[in-house]
DNA sequence: CATCTTTTTTTACAAAACTCAAAAGAATAA
DNA sequence: TTATTCTTTTGAGTTTTGTAAAAAAAGATG
């Protein structure tokens, strides 16, 4: 049992008994390198991944263009939820942009013990809906804030992660050219 | 019983006696007007809406600016999930672009039925699945398609809102100026 | 029906962001 | 360490999209 999966587990109102369950059904910790892949383009997913350190992005990859639409880190989850969820291949991949500890469940696991306790099922409901939630509130971001004001809301909610990770990640995710990026970050100071 | 909500709910797996139970439990049909607000900004959001016909959209309105999120019309499911679920007030907003007719269900209501019975539970979630994957696809064609290209498959997919409501909530939904959608609209032909 | 309002289209102009290319700087590997 | 690769920055020029204002078209209202 991985003390920051318990952790994080405890801020859901889980039963002790449903966290002890959770934690033993996932696989031992994994580390992966920067620029590893834990998903690529056309594969299907079978897992949820549960970031401990590290960044992994959710990036679509096409030949002229890459685009992040997430990041898991710091005891966060994250998968290609539409291939994990729709059986589809994934048109997303997951990529280790720094180096990273994670663990992960595969779909199986899960499901016993969704189909098992009503309360799991509950929590993993609950995690769809944050996705959602985030995804959404990051549309909005996307669609109202200038490339500057989306790069300082950035800085104030993860400011870490620009430390961490090669910039042109963070313009990606901020849907902006790693040029225009590097403009603003010399005109804010 | 609403005959075109009982065809949407026998498209999930559900038994007749949980569609029965659904369709029981939502509002008498409601008509709205063009304009009409569902919700506005800052209130909570206590229904999930079915849309019957017209067309509904999800909207951030600014000062400046408008932004459509998303669209509900045809016979499916829309709300401002971030406020219904975790019972924050909306920055969102919900405006009925053509005349419409919605059935309304309250989270009082909704949450009677899944928790007295375990198939109605899943059904919603998978309604909150569904939703999730249905906003990571548009982030997805928003961040790697052309304004041209978005145009393209937007009136491949929902050509008749084309002519149902104005181009400026099109335009608005497709993250561009009515400007730009009238150039693209007289390049193409 | 005539009028008023809203929506759509068009224009000219401005600004923002992107592309391309090159150089400088960091990080990584041999 | 040095060499190599990757990342970031900078500059110039181009393209795209946005802004603003006005005209045209469509729709609503009395």
């Amino acid at each position: 049992m991985t003390n920051e999966l318990e952790i994080f587990l405890k801020k859901s109102n889980l039963s002790q008994e449903s966290i002890v369950i959770i934690c033993n059904s996932w696989n031992k910790e994994i580390s992966v390198k920067k620029k590893d892949y834990l998903l690529r383009k056309n594969q299907k997913e079978n897992y949820l991944y549960f970031v401990i350190s590290g960044c992994i992005a959710l990036i679509i990859e096409n030949e002229n263009k890459n685009s992040i639409l997430g990041f898991g880190y710091d005891n966060s989850i994250i998968t290609s939820f539409i291939s994990f969820s729709t059986e589809t291949t994934t048109e997303l991949s997951l990529l280790a942009v720094s180096e990273s500890k994670i663990l992960k469940i595969s779909k199986n696991q899960l499901y016993k013990i969704t189909n098992s306790y009503p309360e799991i099922a509950k929590w993993y409901y609950s995690i769809i809906e944050k996705t959602l939630i985030g995804h959404l509130k990051r549309q909005v971001e996307l669609t109202t804030l200038s490339p500057k004001d989306r790069y300082k809301l950035f800085i104030e909610r993860s400011g870490n992660l620009v430390n961490s990770i090669p910039l042109k990640y963070i313009s990606s995710y901020l849907n902006m050219t790693p040029e225009t990026l590097s403009r603003i970050r010399t005109s804010i100071y």
